[in-house]
RNA sequence: GUGGGUGUAGCUCAGCUGGUUAGAGCGCCAGGUUGUGGUCCUGGAGGCCGCGGGUUCGAAACCCGUCACUCACCCCA
């Protein structure tokens, strides 16, 4: 760009065009199809919310909270935020209608943090997942995570790890945070600077942290596995061994208490080692089986995960995974050398019979149409000028056949569509 | 929020320690004796060198500011 136009992309935003729409595409299309496969209808809400909702649900606490989330007041006066992740959307969605259950969706939304944009992380990105509500049968837990995993498989996906753990409920949790905080209280001053000023807040949070300091700490603290309760530790032990029992490979991984505070129980992150960075979390999500009632809903269990988009194909490309998820070829190319502008019809017709149909526009050289027809990638041209025309005839010619001069034969415009259904089979 | 790198045609980039009509490849358009695509050849369109200011006889090249992009920290998808 030699000179910046007037207005661009807000600051870690893209536009999606080109080969990526494609991608993007294709990707939707898989996870809408496992979706379906797992029972899943599709539900859409508002990509804004009152902030109270996100608040309440993420935790004011978290960072996503405190310093990320886009806030803003409309002329009503009303203070709204937009959305920072999927789940307490659906959940509140789920409250004010109260559908039967089990309650599951999936969708594919826009998610917005304040944050400096770096490799893999937007002001803007876009998710897919899925949320569960109504039940807490371990049963649900393998399923959803399954989901994930049978859809980064179909993307082509190998080099993926699934982190798992349990964070118990309500009462094992607290005594388990009771504990954390006493260890990290006794040895504040050896906590990173910013923990040590905030690890009373969430205690959970410094599991998290990557600093030599903060971990040397909790190391050697309790660890959430030891507190679990009889019912939190059976619960974790079935979701495991239905895990196991579909050849679901897991890391237990202790630490794992992820960005928000509503999650209960099964907590899981998948990363991609090829990714490398520090932003390898390609999907994540855990149970909330007290979100509902935070937000004014009866008790009600929940699951969920959501998965980026641009991570995933990110993840794609470091992995050199190249195969195109959906297929965006044409099957016909119309070239019209009349000057009739017979291919309005001819183009119409085919469309109708199913056939994905382009042409060219502006009256260009029959030269100039065929390249567009080849770069197009379509199987077969349809070849109109006056010869034709005045035959009442259409030549047929097979694009991608090996045989440049045997390529072509002329049939009777009454007859394309058979003779298409003969070429293209179908 | 903090720090580093970069900003020259649609895309990827060259432009040596400042020297005066700014280049290449790809892409795009048009031709190669007039009805045909992949290769090849020829020609063409397209850049106030991100923007503003300064130094200088002279700046795309140096200095300052600003905007944008990018990478990293924090954290997440």
């Amino acid at each position: 760009m030699s000179t910046q136009p007037p207005f661009q992309s807000p600051v870690g935003t893209h536009d999606v065009y080109g080969p990526e729409a494609a991608l993007w595409e294709g990707l939707i299309a898989h996870f809408a199809q496992a979706a379906y496969r797992y029972g899943f209808s599709m539900v859409h809400t508002p990509i804004f919310e009152d902030v109270g909702v996100f608040n309440r649900g993420i935790g004011e606490h978290s960072d996503v909270a405190k310093k990320e989330m886009y806030v803003f007041e409309d002329r009503g006066g009303r203070v709204y935020a937009l959305r920072p992740e999927g789940t307490a959307s659906i959940v509140r969605a789920f409250v004010e209608h109260q559908p039967t259950t089990p309650f599951k969706a999936w969708y594919v939304t826009p998610a917005f943090r304040y944050e400096r944009p770096q490799a893999g992380r937007y002001r803007q990105h876009h998710q897919v997942g899925v949320e569960v509500l109504g039940t807490d049968d371990p049963a649900v837990d393998v399923e959803v995570i399954s989901l994930a995993w049978r859809f980064y498989q179909s993307l082509g996906l190998t080099n993926i790890r699934l982190l798992i753990n349990s964070m118990g409920h309500d009462a094992c949790r607290s005594v388990f945070v009771g504990a954390l905080r006493d260890v990290l209280s006794e040895h504040k001053d050896s906590l990173c600077e910013e923990h040590q000023k905030t690890f009373s807040d969430n205690p959970l949070r410094v599991l998290d942290c990557k600093k030599d300091a903060c971990i040397a700490v909790t190391d050697a603290g309790p660890t959430l596995p030891d507190f679990l309760c009889d019912d939190c530790r059976g619960h974790f032990a079935k979701v495991t061994s239905g895990l196991e029992s579909i050849g679901i490979a897991y890391t237990l991984t202790p630490r794992l208490v992820r960005g928000f505070d509503y999650y209960t129980r099964t907590t899981f992150e998948f990363v991609a080692d090829a990714l490398g960075s520090a932003q390898n979390a390609i999907g994540g999500g855990g149970r909330y089986d007290k979100l509902a009632e935070q937000l004014g809903g009866a008790p009600t269990s929940g699951i969920g995960f959501g998965s980026g988009i641009e991570r995933l194909l990110l993840a794609r490309r470091a992995e050199g995974v190249d195969a195109p998820l959906i297929n965006r070829v044409p099957d016909i190319f119309v070239v019209d050398t009349t000057g009739d502008d017979v291919a309005t019809p001819l183009v119409d017709h085919l469309r109708s019979a199913g056939y994905a149909t382009l042409r060219a526009f502006d009256g260009r050289s029959m030269k100039s149409q065929m390249k567009v027809a080849d770069r197009s990638g379509a199987r077969v041209a349809l070849l109109i000028g006056p010869q034709e025309q005045a035959a009442g005839e259409i030549t047929l010619r097979d694009l991608r056949s090996g045989d440049f001069e045997q390529a072509q034969r002329r049939v009777a415009s009454n007859d394309i569509v058979a003779a298409l259904q003969e070429l293209l089979g179908k």
